[in-house]
DNA sequence: CTTTTAATGTAATATCGTAACAGTTTAACT
DNA sequence: AGTTAAACTGTTACGATATTACATTAAAAG
């Protein structure tokens, strides 16, 4: 991760550490209940884990499947449980257009991001365009609007798929 | 609606004529369809219907429910199949999270559009954000995703819920 | 050590969306 | 007009996503 500590936007390569990110992940999570006072249990651990194992989407049901330790079959309700849980703290977001489930790749930075996901690799990537959230809310202002949260997802194509054709 | 005309957002006032925009929604339907040579037909023209005479965003079932002219139930299918063509032509917007559909404000108009929910209304409006959506897609570029379309939800209080407390 | 708050287990069900395929209508072309 | 190809419709079944409800257990606070 460290090619992409500065930039105002996080994309995975294709040869990048995913297990530095897990524990990263893992890592501020405990940091952030510890200090909300709030319980990291096994299954959010675990979701967490499964999760930021994977820069690609995951759907509720993928995730379940992989919840499987001893051989149990937990019910769907464990994983949103779970994923309610992690998104209210910030280490998860939904991609709505996909129904799906990503890793923060920016825990703490607390402005709005824009979700990049590529059709192709189907990876997804974290862009901050300040300057563009800033424009949007200014301009929703303008009109009238109050905004609490702005939900912004960018389909298209990656650096690294449209390298190689 | 000649009130938001000229403006670069469009909100539906409280006592706004829905009717005008029905009728000025199929106008352009069928215009759209004649000149694309496609057909316009009667699952199609009433889904539309249905829609534009809502600001609220409604769920295909929704949409289904109000389709049972001679008290026949359609099967969700039928909604579905009327909803893409219509989507596909622009005249209607599908919003990721809710899960629901709204008539298209702007018909012919092709830049990307923002979203207004509001969350206690439950109304939506369409924002242009020309500078906010220029600014992602060049930060995006910058950044070397190539991007195909911006989908922007942004969830808040409209005016008029606001100054009514 | 008891109270109360939070998390879990479990079953059932709600909501949203698509696949498959046969039948019908419409448009296009002799 | 009659034939063919394309688009649309009807119908059944099913898949995928998400929530409700409620009984039970574990943890934190007093």
């Amino acid at each position: 991760m460290e090619d992409m500590e500065a930039l105002p936007v996080r994309f995975p390569s294709r040869q990048h550490n995913h297990s530095s990110c897990v524990n990263k992940l893992l890592g501020d999570a405990e940091e952030e209940c510890r200090r909300q006072k709030l319980r990291f249990t096994e299954h959010r651990r675990k979701v967490l884990e499964i999760i930021a194992s994977s820069h690609k989407p995951l759907g509720a049901y993928d995730i379940l499947e992989q919840m499987n330790f001893s051989g149990r079959r937990q019910a769907p309700v464990v994983a949103y449980r779970a994923l309610d849980f992690l998104i209210n703290l910030g280490l998860v977001h939904r991609l709505n257009s996909l129904n799906a489930f990503v890793a923060c790749m920016a825990v703490g930075e607390d402005h709005t991001a824009q979700f990049l996901i590529c059709r192709q690799c189907k990876n997804v990537g974290e862009l901050k365009s300040y300057r563009g959230s800033e424009r949007i809310e200014k301009d929703a202002v303008e009109a009238g609007f109050q905004v609490d949260q702005q939900l912004v997802e960018i389909i298209g194509i990656c650096y690294e798929c449209a390298e190689s054709g």
